[in-house]
DNA sequence: GTTAGTCACGAAAACGTTGTAGTGTTAATA
DNA sequence: TATTAACACTACAACGTTTTCGTGACTAAC
């Protein structure tokens, strides 16, 4: 077994300092152009990389990052970590995950972890219990102490930190719009609680277009759906649900489903009631993911860039965590969706 | 901004030394009771909390471990990511994510910056381009420096090291034999090229069960891809060879396929032939993921327990980072894989 | 009254680095 | 010849901990 190589040991071995061995690596001027080669040499032959713990504290600042979000296990915040993943190595960070589980708690107890000096800053969608107490301490807690923190898709406007969002609000207005294009105008809703704030903001979409359009805004279209964890309890009461509705109100010709998992519950109930997708109802999606992709037929789906999200995210932490000036204000990154057409429209 | 507080200047604030206070807060007998819950008491008003970093650095190890995976965005994969990260908060370890994106070069970069000492042991599953050049330097060094690794999923033998693996071969045998009690004798293998241990060893159990039921075997039925990361690519090229397959031998009553995707590709074409699921064709497919959930039919599948290898890979990882003895020999753990039977068969 | 033993605490080294402030030698300048 | 400047290198402190080894002060035993 080969231990990993000191600067101190590569001194002793080669009969000079450990300063001199230090400033030939980092090619000090002051270090003359022999013993930097001598030193260099014999620091590759060894292998010898330099200990970034010992860097970390002597700088009293780690390359590191730390992402909390809800769940991984997920189109959406996976796409977001792959995107933090690829500009964290390519301005050599390193990226710290962890799972609140849609848990407050855990999300508070996991950021505390992070918080013991690992980490420079974090990129956080807060989990929906922590949404639903409104309790944002550790948010501030961290902040406070100097540790720079980016919000991405969850957002609160409380925090005042930099964030990264998807103009929800606008392109749930433009997908009802592309419905009521295809000459739907009977458009069945099915949305989260308002406390989760991207549900929200897509109903305040889907009702604006409704507005501009002229048309009646129906309370009977709006299903809202309790969106706890617990997706096999709360999706048969989905589809049920979403039964009765449709079978009440025939007229219905369209859906909007704000993710995809509701919309492929919605696929299962259109089929059980025998209609066709989308000549008897059209069907459109958030999160343009693997079930819609697949699915059949193929689902029109709002695609949210997840992984520009993510892009977006960590460039902001890192710029942030580079610059000196610490009270420069805090920015706000709107990445645009897009509607991705497919054949359920 | 509230700075973190550390002990010395805790000491300074209590007027003791920085022993006492250290010790004071471990709990040493050598502090009198008094003192020591002065201290505490301080410690907890100034909301002290212990440096990690210079923890690592005198204890010349982390509580954080590296998971190397080829993708994120993919169910198996974040299943995984999801069980490591399940015991590495219960054991008071710290997750490192990086992503490989199925390159062999990023794959020997990012372990390399993980092990500048920021690590104490890896989890892996090398990139499809790692296995097949077949060149494992870099775990072996990693190895060699004394750092424990977990393999899991894409297994290599010639690494000697920790290993979570699924009894492929046995479960695809079992999904073939699924089939077959489902009077279906002309099965065809949708599966990967070799060189992926997990699509060899699927072919393997496909090969064997057919033995054992006295079918022979036709290389024709056995669509082998290779299996680049260009989804886009392959896929339509998948589908189009299937088609003529489907085709040119009309008694093809069932398809295996070794992941979700190839399923759905399966899907789309046994839709363009207008062919019915199961009663002209069963589908059986690898990865219990969000595809086959919620397909049309839902489809039937053999459940890996992702998160079930993330956690039996952690607690190897963590045990072998916490045992003294480092010559104990290697454990090879298999997570049973399960069918879940549903309606494409 | 000396010796030994306990108690409560402090000093200092160590982990691996970097950067500042020397230090000695040689060369150039006045 | 005396002063200064450049050069090439070394010593040491510091980052925040823990831990080993003191070290006084007091108590108990002989």
């Amino acid at each position: 077994m080969k231990k990993k190589i000191t600067i101190k040991q590569l001194a002793t071995e080669l009969g000079v300092s450990v300063s001199t061995v230090s400033k030939s690596l980092n090619n000090s001027t002051e270090i003359s152009q022999e013993t930097r080669e001598k030193v260099q040499a014999f620091a590759k032959f060894y292998n010898y990389r330099p200990n970034n713990i010992a860097l970390s504290l002597k700088n009293k600042k780690t390359k590191t990052i730390g992402v909390i979000i809800p769940e991984v296990v997920h189109h959406f915040f996976a796409m977001v970590v792959r995107g933090v993943e690829q500009v964290a190595v390519k301005r050599g960070y390193n990226v710290l995950i962890s799972l609140s589980n849609e848990s407050f708690e855990k999300e508070v107890i996991n950021m505390e972890t992070f918080a013991d000096s690992l980490i420079g800053g974090f990129i956080i969608s807060p989990s929906k219990e922590t949404l639903k107490k409104q309790d944002y301490h550790h948010i501030h807690q961290t902040i406070e102490e100097g540790m720079p923190v980016v919000l991405f898709d969850r957002t609160v406007p409380e925090i005042n930190c930099d964030k990264v969002i998807v103009n929800d609000s606008q392109v749930a207005q433009l997908a009802t719009q592309h419905l009521l294009d295809k000459n739907k105008k009977n458009i069945l809703l099915l949305t989260t609680e308002d406390y989760i704030s991207v549900g929200r903001l897509r109903t305040q979409g889907y009702i604006k277009a409704l507005k501009l359009a002229g048309i009646p805004l129906e309370n009977r279209l709006i299903i809202k759906t309790e969106d706890s964890k617990r997706s096999d309890i709360i999706l048969p009461a989905l589809e049920s649900e979403l039964k009765t509705a449709l079978k009440e109100n025939p007229e219905i010709d369209a859906i909007l489903a704000v993710n995809e998992i509701y919309a492929a519950a919605a696929m299962r109930v259109i089929r059980e009631l025998e209609l066709n997708i989308p000549e008897d109802i059209a069907l459109i999606c958030f999160t343009d993911g693997v079930i819609s992709k697949y699915a059949t037929p193929p689902l029109t789906t709002v695609n949210q860039h997840g992984t520009q999200i993510g892009i977006e995210a960590a460039n902001l932490l890192i710029d942030r965590l580079e610059q000196k000036d610490i009270s420069e204000p805090s920015i706000t990154k709107v990445v645009a969706c897009e509607i991705v057409e497919r054949f359920s429209t």
